[in-house]
DNA sequence: TGTACATCAGTGAACGCGCGTTCACTGATGTAC
DNA sequence: TGTACATCAGTGAACGCGCGTTCACTGATGTAC
């Protein structure tokens, strides 16, 4: 997707390579593998294709990765991590703007929808939702690595839900678990959308619409 | 998924085979490269599996399709006028039903989420998600029938909600086309969630949850 | 009704290419004494 | 400071298997006269 240069120019570089130049090539095979998953799947991604954008021989990927069920694990793994961080960072800034749970959900969903809006492009998609899509083709451990990272996001939410309903009544009974759900439910879904119809705006839209609805539902004019 | 008998013992065959035995044929195979394809991809489902399980060999196959792009396209193609046609039967259902087109929209929602509460086991995924997933393994027919896809539900639902935003004043106003692709949205999003929680029931309350939505945003009790 | 031909719905064997994986080896860097 | 060894991050060649595709052929059914 986009061009990741492995040397900045304008910052110097005082520890060029954190762990080992091997880490860094381990990097962007993942990087390689993510975008080609994306967008091929990931039987119709080869080693040798990704050893070629990467530039090591096919022999080199073998140096890091066990076999390629190896490289999907450790790329889920990855995802979660990085997933969890840019949503550990939005919901920072939320709380750092307001005191009040929902007032701090409608601020996140703003910030998300935003974050979308400046993609260029359309959105690659969702490593989860390509995976579940093969899922047969992956072993027992990935598959729980999927489960594990929807249960996050339903926590998460669930966690924000529970506060925001100790405060506020909605205009109808919601259930906390589903109205958690429904955020990650709204993003997965818009995503299949965003590629299908190739409108890179409609993803900002359906946050913006959910937000919406999140207000009517909670009664907040 | 469900296994389907080639002869049904309960209605007596007047005419077995209406387009000749080489029409169900392909049928079968079709049959299996969907439920194939959307748990193993596409690149990841050989020929050699499909007309194992339909009990042909593989040269059969080529008498049907021209390569293995063509199976994607009719795969597509046939995927699209069959879901237009469930569409349809559940929105007539909801037409008999009652007249205002609010009270028929909520009426389609109920239909649809007990749709899917009465399938068994967890949904089998949407074809155009997957084909989404591994678009670049596709030539342009293929990708131009996602986009038609994608184009149908924001039309028939925009249609709706025109008729909706006629007789009722949204609380919040609410673009036609974002409130129409929300449908779709939630629908792609929850089989995602679905698959990945291993939770039949998501789906449903995801609907429900939506068809609340869509009545407070529109300000009715 | 019988014969000739055409079409339908496949079969069976063979093909070459690319894929994932292995294995012995290597040059650069790090560490111990 | 020099030497010996270990580890890191790979290389290059080879492998066998399975995949998509082709091609000549075939038995059953349909159609024309």
């Amino acid at each position: 997707m986009e061009q990741r240069h492995s040397t900045p120019e304008t910052v110097p570089e005082v520890q060029p390579e954190p762990q080992g130049k091997g880490k860094r090539t381990r990097e962007r095979l993942l990087d390689a593998a993510n975008d080609a998953i994306l967008t091929k799947g990931f039987a119709g991604t080869s080693i040798e294709e990704l050893v070629e954008t990467t530039g090591i021989t096919k022999s080199g990927f073998f140096y890091h990765f066990r076999d390629k069920g190896d490289l999907a694990r450790q790329l889920l793994a990855r995802f979660i991590e990085e997933d969890d961080m840019v949503m550990d960072e939005l919901t920072a800034r939320a709380f750092a703007l307001a005191d009040d749970p929902m007032q701090r959900f409608l601020l996140f969903l703003n910030l998300y929808a935003d974050e979308m809006d400046d993609m260029e492009g359309v959105h690659p998609g969702c490593l989860v939702a390509a995976i579940i899509y093969q899922e047969q083709a992956f072993d027992r451990q990935v598959r729980e690595l999927l489960f594990e990272a929807a249960m996050r996001w339903r926590e998460r939410f669930r966690i924000w839900f529970q506060a925001i309903d100790a405060k506020y009544t909605p205009v109808a009974p919601v259930d906390l678990d589903t109205i958690a759900d429904a955020f990650s439910a709204v993003v997965e879904g818009s995503i299949v959308l965003t590629r299908a119809l190739n409108d890179r705006q409609l993803l900002g839209r359906q946050l913006r619409l959910f937000r919406t609805m999140v207000k009517t539902t909670y009664g907040i004019a």
